[in-house]
DNA sequence: AGCGGTAGTATTTTCGAAAATCTGGTTCTG
DNA sequence: CAGAACCAGATTTTCGAAAATACTACCGCT
């Protein structure tokens, strides 16, 4: 194998389809990649340097997960995005979120609430060098993830964990529309540290409500401030 | 394109891969490839005639949805079984479906309540041909499968009627044990019927119950008749 | 005998060419 | 003139060989 594509082959993952799948993952959802653009193979054979097949897989990766629509033998294009899609997708999140919230509380040993309250303090430490505009940062992006993550990590659902992810992936991009039509900043460091209370303090009732609206409002504000940008449907 | 690739592609899909994606899925859920089966390329290439780059790609496909595991440069094994699996499985199962019956009786419309009846009906003709054993003909798998779709198809939810699609494709496995070890006959028949009832006269709360009950009954015969089937976990 | 290293084999992953298919425009026909 | 049929170029899909990687069994050493 050359030299580059070991390299690349480092950065994520060991084989260079996955670690396409996961450029391209983060491409989509930072919408360097249009919603709805169509990929065609010869532009990204060059973008990404790899073959028809590799990409092929890659594609297929993200077909499965809603991040890229294929229509056989029509080629493959961006998922578009649109006000029902939003709906739909924030009302599956709500459900399973809700739900493997209320386990994890239930089945949460020491260890789980410690990576709670760690996870909880690295997001407010970054939060805390960057007065404004952190949501666009990466580093608070995965350590907001991470957050969301260790607070249904201990439900004991491997199934819906996965469910969970793919679709928290997909909300990915209406969060950063969100944030570029916010008409005044949001306190999601609020939200989080009462999430992270109820949470350790195995209020689950509280913690389903507070993880309801947390999901809902963001959509909210994208319907009321950002519904121009999508055509109709 | 020759004969043999025409005819083939016929049976299923547009493309090829797609087309071996859908035979082998039913070779999974029937199990005539076993739970936990080493997927060799060499091997797949004898039985489906297609090459490295079409096999992968279909089982790329397969492993998005939970039929087969890939381990990255070890390749490809059908998915194995297991209780903690059949356990988490009917779990998320239950709070899809029965989330996506309420939503079905509240929005559905006149032709939705048709086709409840009239799947129900093709089903009740196909159990009335053959008195035993009905539940192993592909046919019935069919009807059945349509019915249970027919029963969320109002729900408005795209995303969660994929996901759920997905589910019941990965149940398909732990239904077949559980008929084979059936102490004595279960009453499907019946419960479809009330299932049917319960959904045309828009009674909501009797629906769910009866679903969640209809899904963990499966389950629960498979723990107590056939758990010596699965090692440990 | 047990262990670490190593060569050889089996297997997966990637590539680019070739075949199949679609698209859009043009001509032919009624 | 409308619509079907067809060609040419663009694009996707499939193939089998070649490269990269994992596995196995053997050898030499302690």
């Amino acid at each position: 194998m050359n030299v580059t594509a070991f390299k690349r082959r480092k950065e994520f993952g060991k084989t260079l389809a996955s670690d396409i799948a996961h450029r391209m993952r983060n491409e989509i959802v930072t919408c360097r990649l249009k919603p709805g653009e169509v990929l065609k193979f010869d532009t990204l054979r060059l973008a990404y340097g790899a073959s028809f097949t590799t990409l092929r897989e890659a594609l297929t990766c993200l077909a499965a997960e809603g991040l890229v629509v294929a229509e056989e033998q029509r080629g493959f294009k961006v998922a578009p995005i649109s006000l029902s899609d939003l709906i739909d997708l924030t009302r599956a999140r709500i459900l399973i979120e809700v739900d493997l919230i209320r386990r994890s509380i239930e089945n949460g040993d020491d260890d789980w609430e410690i990576a709670v309250i760690s996870s909880i303090h690295r997001l407010g430490i970054i939060e805390g060098r960057e007065i404004e505009d952190y949501a666009d940062n990466p580093e608070w992006k995965a350590a907001h993830r991470e957050f969301h993550e260790s607070l249904v990590a201990a439900c004991g659902s491997p199934t819906l964990l996965g469910i969970r992810q793919s679709l928290f992936e997909r909300a990915e991009r209406y969060r950063n529309i969100s944030a570029r039509f916010r008409p005044r900043p949001r306190d999601k460091a609020g939200e989080h540290r009462a999430l992270m209370k109820a949470a350790v303090g195995r209020d689950a009732d509280r913690a389903c409500e507070l993880i309801a609206k947390h999901i809902q409002s963001t959509t909210d504000n994208v319907i009321k401030h950002a519904s121009e940008l999508f055509s109709q449907n």
